[in-house]
RNA sequence: GUGGGUAUAGCUCAGUUGGUUAGAGCGCCAGAUUGUGGCUCUGGAGGCCAUGGGUUCGAAUCUCAUUAUCCACCCCA
């Protein structure tokens, strides 16, 4: 039987004629954070199995049917996280950082595990940028937060996302909706499709976002969220609107959003790319979270997640990406000697902080020429005898084929001069 | 979990009604009077035609199954 020598289903690879790009959306998701004040943390890929079934709710798809859990050699559930907001959780409740500096303000940049089936945008291991804001219960830290995932995908120059928000409420205005979602949609109930039928017994709010046509005409008059929800959550909601409208971001009030997560209240929000339809980030509050894993502790909290994957399609989409630069210097020789010599001289060459190349083939000269302009390499020397007696060098500009003589010595030096043009 | 499409070289794909040693472009390697890249030309390497059965004198081609992959539903980033 032989190797399978593929990744497994839903993972993939990025190759090195792509990791700029991660790179990139890295680098950019960091600064965003830092210019926010939110600070790095790392946690395990695993956590015990109870951490994500009391976090995100046992009812939940996630957590019924799409966790990777295991046990380990010690007979303890163990689960790949599924998400990070969870884990993020458990990490300050176990370092006492709810003890700490208020607001707390945390950035994470994860891959996590859904055992899903694949399609376009979704996989098996996925990555994510994220952001959890622990500590004020106030409407401006909703703002934040949306700001913050705004701020990021500005900074990516993904501009046509479209933000939608809405508020689902507290638990107890939440029941309400609830009852008189039920009533309204059961009056109707054999015109809805199958799926919704059983929406109808388990989660009445989704039959609000399906995609038939008959549910959509049903849907399109029931009764709204925004109706139902209690006074503060109303207030809440107004406030945050207001703040939003302030700062000059656009967005839409979207009653259909509703996140699959036990956790979230009031606020919840996602950016959609237009093209797919697809979610790039997603968030909102969930100030019952921490105490439901931990009742003494009473804090609320928020965040969001962007999915790095789905920004990375569509930025490949948009043409957005500028393929990282070449060595700064290509040298090729010719002769042991120049090996010898060239080998010496590129150590130098990157002591001084120039990405420098040479041939480690025993490849012919035009060979190495070849070489370096597909490396797309800025400057190029060629080393024999002839340089290695005369201890001059010509350093020959790829981009305009222009020769220049320096003195091997002073390559570094005058290699700056040249390359800042 | 449900439904549909696809599977031939590293990549993108041809391959006739089943018929000899399976093709192209790109990429890779090597050359075109032995010290200088891009353009051009020549040559080369590289395929168990996803896997396993079946039909047939003969299968990349028809058929069934399996697997993988893509797409939609569900759900989500």
């Amino acid at each position: 039987m032989a190797l399978e020598l593929k990744a497994p289903r839903g993972t993939g690879d990025v190759l090195p004629g792509d990791s700029y790009k991660w790179q990139w959306v890295e680098q950019m998701a960091r600064e965003t954070a830092a210019s926010f004040g939110f600070r790095e943390v790392r946690f395990p890929t695993f956590e015990y199995t109870e951490l994500f079934e009391r976090g995100m709710g046992d009812t939940t798809d996630v957590v019924q049917k799409e966790m990777y859990t295991f046990l380990d050699k010690g007979e303890r559930s163990i689960t790949l996280r599924p998400e990070g907001t969870a884990s993020v959780a458990r990490v300050c409740l176990e370092h006492g950082l709810f003890g700490g500096l208020l607001p707390l303000k945390l950035f994470y940049l994860i891959s996590a595990f859904r055992y899903e089936k694949p399609q376009a945008g979704r996989f098996r291991e996925f990555h994510q940028f994220g952001a959890e804001l622990y500590g004020s219960a106030s409407p401006v830290a909703d703002k934040e937060v949306i700001e913050l995932a705004g701020s990021f995908l500005q900074k990516l120059q993904i501009k046509d996302a479209v933000l939608h928000i809405n508020s689902i409420g507290c638990p107890e205005c939440r029941k309400t909706y609830h009852d008189a979602l039920r009533t309204y949609f059961e009056s109707r109930s054999v015109d809805l499709c199958g799926t919704c039928q059983d929406r109808l017994k388990r989660n009445p709010m989704r039959i609000l976002d399906c995609k038939s046509p008959v549910c959509k005409e049903i849907a399109s008059s029931a009764p709204l969220i925004l109706d139902y929800i209690c006074n503060d959550c109303r207030e809440h909601f107004e406030s945050l609107k207001q703040g939003l409208t302030q700062d000059g971001i656009v967005f839409q009030v979207d009653p259909r959003i509703v996140r699959g997560l036990d956790y979230y209240t009031r606020t919840v929000f996602e950016f959609t790319d237009p093209q797919s339809g697809l979610a790039l980030a997603g968030g909102g509050r969930y100030d019952g979270l921490v105490r439901e894993l931990d009742p003494k502790m009473q804090i609320c909290g928020l965040g969001f997640a962007a999915g790095i994957e789905r920004l990375i399609s569509v930025l490949e989409q948009n043409g957005k990406f500028v393929p990282s630069a070449g060595p700064d210097l290509y040298l090729a020789s010719m002769g042991e000697a120049a090996v010898r010599f060239c080998g010496a001289l590129a150590m130098r060459c990157r002591a001084a902080g120039w990405k420098t190349e040479t041939d480690l083939m025993g490849r012919s000269l035009k060979a190495q020429m070849k070489y370096a302009d597909k490396l797309n390499a800025a400057f190029t020397v060629v080393v024999g005898e002839d340089e290695i007696a005369s201890g001059m060098l010509v350093l020959r500009n790829m981009r305009d084929g222009t020769r220049t003589e320096v003195k091997a010595e002073e390559l570094p030096v005058r290699l700056k001069e040249l390359l800042v043009e």
